[in-house]
DNA sequence: AAGTTTTTGTTGCTTTTGCAACAGAAAAAC
DNA sequence: GTTTTTCTGTTGCAAAAGCAACAAAAACTT
């Protein structure tokens, strides 16, 4: 049910065609949205890139997700479970709609084509969701940095196509999302690359096939 | 959008008015399903105890979910990404339902007061898992498992309205489920009770407030 | 273009975690 | 009810990861 399902044909058809969708703009660093209130907000990045970030109470920051454009988050797809708060921080120069689920579910649903569409989508939209967390969960669970970078690196080369590709954030950053120390991931990146195992310019990245 | 929803009395009363529905009994040990095959499969376990597991090449094994009466599970909620296969395994003798989502979508829509009512509530069941999702995600980035165990204990302890509480599965398995080496867990299990922030009877533990 | 901030790269030291191995307890199978 | 298997609890040792701190490079500001 994917397959036959376009998110970036869906989101340029209709991103204008509703009165409720709000746009806004957004600079970098600047918080787009936090899931606290039970605001069922859904929103589409436009332009720009954000993250998904929750820090715990000894300030470890973990990054739960990266949005880059037609990326779509929101609390519709991350039902708020615990006491962390979670925000959406701009990386850099941001543009994004803003609607909400209840407006999607009852108020337009009988005279706006956009809801009508977003209506019959949404369990499709949901499901991509949902792999991008499992996706995530089986690098969580890796044992050791290595098993996570490596794991990591080999997701990016499939999706580019390409043994080398470019990583979507700092590697500060990426540390935050592998939840790893910083320290020890540059430590085991020389590590990789004394093995052949990588090869590193900046944060470019090749895998080595053997 | 949820709250407004119940999982058990929909599953009770209609657990039985399709033809299409398949049940299946299965004995301790069995694998119940495999995530492989673009399948589409649905399931809801009747009776018994399942887990979804994950082995990587090392042979590390991780329990990913979790599953008791009433839970649902399937491809459907778990969009395979990698290469590592999944398998429920039954942990007790299970009865289970099968559907196939493609049916859901498309043969019975018309015709079958089922299949109407779970394609009107898939969306929620699929933002149900969501939820589980980030809830482990959430203990997974958690840095020391001295940190995932007692976030672990601590969503036990909310769930039953209880500061004692018996672990749903074997300490062996919450390793497993919370990715840890099982000697370091129980070296630490002993110092969270050195230190009076639990108690620990057998698999029941009580959290200590101070 | 100069100054400021962030990121990268590195290292010594400490703490945490994993591994391996084993004995006793408990549970399951026969 | 006895045997077999799994689970719990423990430990010494080795390996991995975290912490802290700093310098150089790069990226942003103004």
């Amino acid at each position: 049910m994917i397959t036959d399902f376009n998110k970036e044909t869906f989101i340029k058809n209709f991103e204008h065609s509703c009165e409720k969708v709000q746009k806004k703009h957004f600079k970098k660093n600047e918080i787009i949205t936090s899931y606290i209130a039970k605001r069922e907000q859904f929103c589409i990045l436009l332009s720009g890139s954000a993250d998904l970030v929750r820090y715990d109470f000894n300030g470890n920051k973990t990054i739960v997700e990266h949005f880059s454009p037609n990326d779509i988050f929101g609390e519709v797809f991350y039902v708020v479970s615990t006491n962390n708060e979670l925000f959406v921080e701009a990386k850099k120069n941001c543009d994004v709609l803003f609607y909400t689920y209840n407006d999607i579910k009852t108020q337009c649903k009988s005279n706006c084509a956009f809801h009508n569409i977003l209506s019959e989508a949404l369990p499709e939209l949901i499901l991509s969701k949902v792999t991008d967390l499992n996706m995530r969960l089986e690098l969580l669970t890796k044992r050791s940095i290595r098993e996570k970078l490596i794991g990591y690196f080999s997701l990016l080369s499939a999706r580019s196509f390409s043994k080398t590709f470019t990583l979507p954030f700092s590697l500060t950053d990426l540390a935050d999302y592998l939840s790893i120390d910083r320290s020890a991931m540059m430590r085991e990146l020389k590590l990789l690359k004394d093995d052949r195992i990588i090869e590193k310019k900046g944060n470019t990245i090749t895998l080595i096939s053997h």
